[in-house]
RNA sequence: GGGCUCAUAGUCCAGGUCGGUUAUGACGUCGCCCUUACACGGCGAAGAUCCGGGGUUCAAAUCCCCGUGGGCCCA
């Protein structure tokens, strides 16, 4: 009997056709019903974000979400987005081009970010659809695309009508580096040496001084106060005098104040505008009146006298030097302090006052708190770090930018008299560059306008990716279909961003949670165990080892090895060991090709028994698939086709299936249940590894995908794992014997089979070549 | 400083809710074996004071408390 199957292992270049073929036939299309599984797929941002190996795994298992709602049935809509909006693009445009965003022409500059991007995307789509992904790529669509910008000044149209954007001119984390204002979500710590300068500041009026010490003596021209803590005995002769600041000669009030820690410095703080969040806080509560020291090109102004000009840098240093020739310098403290950087481009930032736009969010917390407790998050333990960020949140969301490369803010303002003007949402503005839709100033009847230079934080074009592939606005009948969706399956690191500013805006536009199910991914890490991104050039570059390998060893590897939720260790030697699974899965099947399939049979006791643990399976992977942890199934299903399947089974039955010394009706039932096993096995496997399963099955069972069949259920067959457990320590009992008595395992040998494994004597009679 | 989370063989990981056999499996290592699906295999072996300390209990990897260390997030 020949297999059916002769090519002794898989073939991973065999993906490359499967995937032409399911291209051809469109197995993934998607038409509304009313009823649809819609999944807000996260759009990967070209070179910007980490596509690393992680993030490889990240879209594997969204695709695996996607396979395991189809083949239960449902309707499942799989969008895919590239993001295009930002920072990253800009930055390595200049890189690219060696050429400056400020002193190129705009249009000229935003055509070689999308000349960059177009190149990136390409290798992007390239990689997920290799990955045997199956979403929508022929509709996929681009966040700087017409339609998605209109959606984006439309919705933000929307919230300036009703109220929800003002300009505010407040203390803003400023990246002076990108010249541009960032959200707090933006901002990461880091720990940096910097140096910590203890100054010598006199009391006036009398020959006494006090000590100071900060990290920030460049900012000495901008102090307004100095604090102590109230509890601090060794200034409490001196509150309320006057002291002179060094350098400036200003004279401020001592005052105490609570956030004062005695143990940090000398116990006594300059309060300057601003060095850090708790001045911000200070001069508000103080109600100082705000110096500015440091202008948007990042360097001191005029303020600082001698030192106008000079980056703050720069300014510290010399600062310091004179500091000591003129005897005002204490000492100097080389320190590790925690310092706020710009996430994008890693430098310090500074918090410098500016006129900007913001998205009212503070009164939407407890809303948004309420919405938060009706999704279901997979892992639960993840909603967490929403709640937590919710009671964080103090202020509002900064939405401008002065950036290039995003959705341009919609305003038009009139020359004589400065009121803005949104033009009518539906459409797509570039006011830097487009004549104002608005003939007349409403408020002075003017006619000339000025266009807003500014762009949006690419969050808000990212919050309202449910809205876009609804088709908010553009169709109302498929909106009301597929919104809201299904399912946000995303990244732990992007739950205060991402997660969070999607539910704002969309409640704010709809009025409705975005999605029922939030599906929360762990990082990859290093072998390490450090977070992988580009920036610490530990990351991996997925596609080799895809090429290498095959996507179905390398999802395999990711379901497998990644408990969901978890934060996970990616080793390339770890995943080409997977790969040895695909060869036994695919060894079992072309033995089991050479066997007809049947369509009913009499059943021997081992057939009862396999068939039960088969069922017993179902029943785990179940459990798994219901949450969306492919880590329980993938790693059901290796364990009973390795270690039961194909160790004990299949060596029972293979005598009968030959049918040597058994009848026509004992061979049947064990060709019947190799096959049964089989082909349930394929589909239980077919959302992780989709490309093996689906070569298999077109092999063995059907002219038709895999992906179109509906997940096996349970026959709630009784458990009888006690009998595997006796048939495996049987086996193991034989060939232990035969080991110890040099024999080779075809030999005969004579071994008592226990009484309650006496259904199954003939199996294992001849799968032993046991004597009576 | 606060939060989330983790700690089990050389490596990765299961078990932990609901305490109870000999602590799961994989990778790696070492031995033996070509046995008509598979040497990308089979069989077997070695390898774990379940991070430390305390408590509850007849019984703790599991529950409680206190530490220590890692990762991430926030201030």
């Amino acid at each position: 009997m020949e297999p059916k199957i002769s090519e002794k292992a898989w073939n991973p270049e065999l993906e490359k056709k499967i995937l032409q073929q399911w291209e051809e036939d469109k197995i993934y299309d998607f038409t509304p019903q009313d009823d649809n599984y819609t999944i807000d797929t996260p759009p990967p941002y070209p070179s910007g974000r980490p596509w690393h190996i992680g993030a490889a795994a990240h879209y594997s298992q969204i695709d695996m979400i996607a396979r395991t709602a189809r083949m239960a049935g449902k309707n499942v809509y799989f969008p895919i987005g590239i993001d295009r909006n930002g920072l990253p693009v800009e930055l390595y445009t200049e890189k690219k081009h060696k050429i400056r965003m400020r002193e190129t022409e705009r249009g000229e500059f935003l055509n070689l970010c999308r000349e960059a991007l177009d190149d990136l995307e390409a290798e992007m789509i390239l990689i997920m659809k290799s990955l045997g992904i199956s979403g929508d790529f022929a509709n996929y669509y681009r966040t700087d695309s017409k339609e998605y910008r209109a959606l984006t000044q439309s919705t933000f149209i929307e919230l300036w009508k009703k109220g929800q954007v003002y300009l505010a001119n407040r203390p803003n984390n400023y990246d002076w580096v990108s010249g541009t204002t960032i959200a707090d979500a933006e901002i990461i710590y880091e720990d940096l040496a910097t140096k910590l300068v203890y100054m010598k500041f006199k009391i006036k009026d009398t020959d006494q001084e006090i000590i100071i010490a900060s990290t920030r003596p460049e900012l000495l021209c901008a102090c307004r106060t100095i604090i102590v803590n109230p509890d601090d005995e060794r200034y409490s002769k001196y509150i309320g005098k006057k002291i002179i600041v060094p350098i400036t000669n200003a004279e401020v009030e001592l005052r105490t104040h609570h956030s004062a820690q005695q143990e940090f410095g000398s116990g006594a703080v300059m309060v300057c505008s601003y060095g850090d969040q708790n001045d911000v806080s200070l001069f508000r509560e103080l109600k100082l009146e705000e110096i500015v020291a440091i202008g948007l090109d990042g360097r001191m102004t005029e303020v600082a006298g001698e030192y106008a000009g000079l980056k703050p840098k720069q300014a510290r240093t010399k600062i310091i030097e004179d500091l000591e020739t003129e005897g005002l310098l204490d000492k100097v403290e080389d320190i590790v302090h925690r310092t706020p950087v710009s996430e994008r481009s890693k430098t310090p930032i500074e918090i410098i006052p500016m006129e900007e736009y913001y998205l009212k969010q503070k009164e939407a917390v407890e809303k948004i708190k309420k919405l938060g407790q009706e999704i279901t998050f997979h892992p639960s333990m993840h909603k967490q770090i929403l709640m937590n960020w919710l009671d964080s949140i103090n202020i509002d969301w900064p939405i401008s930018r002065r950036r290039y490369y995003g959705t341009e803010i919609p305003i038009w303002y009139c020359k004589k008299c400065s009121e803005p003007h949104v033009p009518e949402p539906g459409k797509y503005y570039r006011p830097w560059e487009e004549k104002c839709p608005i003939t007349n100033c409403s408020k002075c009847d003017s006619t000339e306008f000025v266009g807003e230079e500014r762009t949006f934080d690419t969050w808000m074009d990212s919050s309202v990716s449910p809205l876009y592939i609804s088709k908010f606005k553009r169709d109302d009948e498929f909106f009301k279909k597929v919104y809201p969706a299904s399912i946000r399956p995303q990244a732990k690191d992007i739950v205060r961003t991402w997660l969070y500013y999607t539910l704002l805006r969309c409640e704010q536009l709809t009025g409705e949670k975005p999605w029922s199910e939030a599906w929360i991914m762990g990082y990859g890490l290093d072998e390490k165990g450090m977070k992988m991104s580009k920036s610490k050039g530990n990351a991996i570059d997925p596609l080799p080892v895809i090429e290498k390998l095959g996507a179905d060893t390398f999802r395999f590897w990711s379901a497998s090895e990644i408990n969901h939720g978890y934060d996970f260790r990616c080793n390339e030697q770890k995943i080409e060991s997977t790969k040895k699974f695909l060869s036994k899965l695919w060894n079992v099947s072309r033995f089991l090709s050479s066997f007809p399939v049947i369509e009913s049979a009499k059943l021997s006791a081992s057939d009862e028994w396999i068939l039960a643990e088969v069922d017993k399976l179902v029943k785990e992977c179940k459990k798994g698939y219901e949450v969306y942890n492919f880590f329980i199934p993938a790693i059901a299903i290796r364990e009973f086709t390795w270690n039961v399947f194909a160790a004990h089974y299949i060596e029972m039955v293979k005598a009968r299936a030959y049918g040597i010394d058994f009848s026509d009706e004992e061979r049947d039932g064990a060709i019947f249940t190799l096959h049964k096993t089989l082909s349930t096995i394929l589909k239980l496997l077919a959302p992780i590894t989709p490309f093996i399963t689906e070569h298999l099955w077109k092999e063995l069972y059907s002219k038709n995908s895999i992906h179109k069949e509906k997940q096996v259920e349970s026959e709630n067959i009784e458990d009888k794992s006690n009998v595997t457990k006796e048939i495996s320590e049987f086996n193991s009992k034989v060939w232990n014997e035969k080991k110890s008595q040099n024999l080779s395992l075809k030999d005969s040998i004579k071994i008592e089979i226990p009484k309650s494994l006496e259904p199954f004597k003939k199996d294992l009679k001849s799968m032993h070549n046991l004597l009576d």
